[in-house]
DNA sequence: GTGTGTGAAATTCTTCACAGCG
DNA sequence: CGCTGTGAAGAATTTCACACAC
């Protein structure tokens, strides 16, 4: 059997998946790794190194096949599965994680809507079904939720993820500041805080000079 | 001279000094690298590692004056420079941006917004001046913004982009799922993009099973 | 004993070099 | 001759171990 797939190669893969779906639509049947490095921004080396952790997959000589090379991205790293999700905290930014169009046809489906204002659940308009914050860990089980998104104020952060683990996530994608402590193995935390970001790009753009 | 920064290291002190601010408002005057690593979830040797790079800074046998190691991460990575930044594309991800209420007092001032609707910028309540697309080059330069952060669909990216960069932007924050190219070697790229996060979580909940 | 600073070891990841196929 | 697959070299990063100060 093969190594285990590294961290890194496992995040480009993914967004190599996505770009062999945009490719595909363009009617693109086949692509080589040079031509894949140009769209990804990388070494043509690095796509073949990661692509190889799929087993062999292309033609030698001739590049790949488009459609085989996106399916067996997709096999490998599970893409097939459909996921459910959920949103906790419905300010501007949940609400409009809600309604974002491009979950539409993404695979990920989100079943549920957590917030402890009343008041909100009732004013936003939306399909999915929402649900007063105390629910959040029966929500998750009922629904079969397995990723939740944190888009709460600091202080309310650790809190819901909590109740989302409890509830058996495995993913979270954290919009908080806050630093999420967790102590089970098969949670995955990942997070997106747009001042943090901020910060590091200000960082470079200071470190970068020299 | 010391070696340069690894950029893993950077990353990290930038998370860092968001914790060292808010002990500071607890009013936790001294703390320990285990005490930081149990906080940001890392080992101690690594939490002292990274802080070396900014020179010696701890006192032995007693940890770090807290107030000293912020300022002296905040002055390494230039965290004392204010920034303006300015978003493109106002729907309601971009909007939630502009109202986001952290950047008041974050070293970072939002000081335009873009969108191509006209309609658009006439709706929006905010106190930010609002422009058309066309003009996002020329806002730029002239008001000095060093960083743009992209909320528009996934087509209209790119060319966000370029004119972001065109500007003179030195960093840019993508929200869009579109890989933006770009041959400026003095401008760094972020990608949010939330289906992207959820992939890669998928892709973890089906191999770190093995 | 507690806790930092730092060179060295260990690990992980990236880049390279080239065999071999079309 | 262009292109993939892959073992090996190289680079970057993390982890460790221990000297030294309080």
């Amino acid at each position: 059997m093969r190594p285990r797939i590294p961290r890194p190669t496992i995040t480009r893969l993914c967004i190599l998946f996505r770009l062999l779906e945009d490719l595909l639509i363009e009617g693109k049947t086949r692509i080589s790794s040079t031509e894949l490095g140009t769209a990804l921004g990388v070494r043509p080396h690095s796509v073949r190194k990661d692509i190889n952790y799929l087993g062999e997959v292309g033609d030698i000589g001739s590049g790949y096949d488009t459609a085989r090379l996106r399916d067996r991205v997709r096999r490998k790293l599970g893409l097939d599965r459909r996921r459910n999700a959920c949103v906790v905290g419905l300010g501007r930014l949940g609400s409009a994680i809600l309604a974002y169009e491009r979950f539409a046809n993404s695979g990920y489906t989100i079943v549920a809507g957590f917030d402890s204002n009343i008041n909100k659940l009732e004013t936003i308009r939306t399909d999915i079904e929402l649900f007063e914050a105390y629910e959040i860990s029966d929500v998750v089980r009922r629904k079969n939720v397995e990723i939740g998104v944190i888009a709460v104020p600091a202080p309310a952060a650790q809190e819901a993820a909590d109740r989302l683990i409890e509830g058996g996530v495995r993913g979270i994608v954290n919009f908080s500041p806050a630093l999420i402590r967790h102590n089970v193995e098969t949670v995955n935390i990942t997070n997106m805080d747009i001042v943090r970001e901020f910060t590091i790009l200000s960082a470079h753009m200071t470190l970068d000079r020299e």
